[in-house]
DNA sequence: GGTTGACCCTGACCCTGCGTCAGGGTTGGA
DNA sequence: TCCAACCCTGACGCAGGGTCAGGGTCAACC
């Protein structure tokens, strides 16, 4: 006969793990000794490592008994029931270990590969880091709150970084963050991207779409303010002059 | 700007799961609207998708926050352990499959496989199964108490099994446990289990080997019981005769 | 402007599967 | 006789959330 400790170690559990198995009724009691010590039979020894051997399997404890006492056809469907999850959860963690390892990149795990892509050309095009953060902060959020027009945006930023014109002011647009409001290379850069507006207003749906490329942070930098306020003073100017000469609509200035 | 169920449902988890990691102070608590709700930004879905990476990988909440803040070089050698320990999972659970398939017979996740195999022999030769559930259940004793003689007895056991008369009797012994202990057949077993310890007291370190197999169960069969009488009496009236004839010590008689 | 259903808030208790501590009694070998 | 190594019961603690109670908000539709 065996005490708890040579019964525990036989089935490589902890005395305490007999204990609590007792005590949730997976284990019936044994017969005590004089003094009062649980005596256990060879018996034991196997029904605790059978219940060991389910638990292991991820099987919880409250489930155990009713399945050690099943009929063999119920028993081993849940045997085969078992298998399939152990299967499962191996390769979830085998999924688990590839995550890991992308880790160190932040935006890998977030993101689809085809965003990943854009945001890695962005950066072997000499975008800043800056420009690169709000660009996937914004794909974030584009995810999170309306994800069936992500294909259709990843379709036009590719199409835009296709264009070597685009490419120029949107580079620009990024090194200019910085500039004085009153440096006179952005004279040069507003009279390009109104060029560039001009040229594209038919086939873009909506106009000011540079303009809307540098509006995310804009307030941040005075620069940009300056761009903004310019474009959009141009804009409506043409589309007051255009009016005029049509319905003859006035428009709202806005300086 | 994201509400909790948004940033949730982007990191594939539960809004309880969010505040739980405010409460324990693995995310920060975001700024409020002006009804109290919290909002979160992009970097907040970055922060929880990490987060959980790692919690997925089996790192504590109680760990993530420093290995988060960590230096490059103690995350990477922190990362390389975690999935060292992913890959031991993956093989314990790798290894609780192939138990798993094995419950269905009782012993064999019990005991080691040349036992395993010595059940299955007397399975093989007919022996009953209460008397191997008998065998297995002192092997199993034997294992917990002192499992270092368990390599000499299965040498033992198998060598036994290989004798045909020792075969013989082993057989006749377990088919005889529920006969009447007046059944005539039972006269001519011990007729021959007495010949049989005759034939092995040299080179059988203790004698009454024969005895020792049935005695386990004995008392609750009569015939067994008859048996082991019968074979006590007899090699104590020859031990007797031996000591007359050669130092005269007289041994107690017990009927 | 009223209703409805989906969200949001805090605070609290519940769950599994044991670990661990407290405060004692027993056993077996030196 | 003493000591370490066992054994006993009872109780609380832990991670990682689930779930319920009891309320406030928002957005859309009627």
């Amino acid at each position: 006969m065996l005490t708890i400790s040579q019964l525990a170690a036989t089935a490589g559990v902890t005395v305490r793990t007999v204990r609590h198995y007792h005590h949730v009724g997976l284990l019936p009691e044994p017969a005590r000794d004089a003094s009062g010590y649980r005596r256990y039979s060879a018996q034991a020894a196997v029904d605790l490592i059978r219940i060991r051997t389910l638990a292991d399997a991820g099987v919880p404890l409250a489930h155990i008994d009713a399945l050690l006492h099943a009929q063999p056809t119920e028993f081993a469907s849940a045997i085969t029931y078992i298998d399939v999850e152990l299967q499962r959860k191996i390769d979830q963690l085998t999924d688990y270990r590839r995550r890991i390892a992308e880790l160190a990149s932040g935006e890998r795990l977030v993101l689809p590969p085809e965003v990943v892509a854009i945001l890695d050309r962005m950066r072997s095009l000499g975008v800043s880091e800056r420009r690169i953060r709000a660009e996937r902060d914004s794909w974030i959020l584009m995810q999170a709150l309306d994800s069936h027009v992500m294909p259709q945006r990843i379709r036009d930023k590719n199409a835009s970084f296709d264009d070597p014109e685009t490419m120029r002011l949107y580079l620009a647009c990024d090194q200019s963050v910085d500039w004085d409001p009153h440096d006179p290379r952005l004279d040069r850069l507003i009279d390009d991207m109104d060029a560039w507006e001009i040229k594209h207003e038919r086939d873009n749906s909506q106009p000011g779409y540079l303009k809307l490329v540098v509006s995310r942070i804009s307030e941040a930098s005075p620069a940009w303010q300056r761009i903004i306020d310019a474009l959009t003073y141009r804009a409506e100017r043409r589309r007051t002059a255009v009016s005029d000469t049509e319905v003859s609509t006035p428009a709202t200035s806005d300086s």
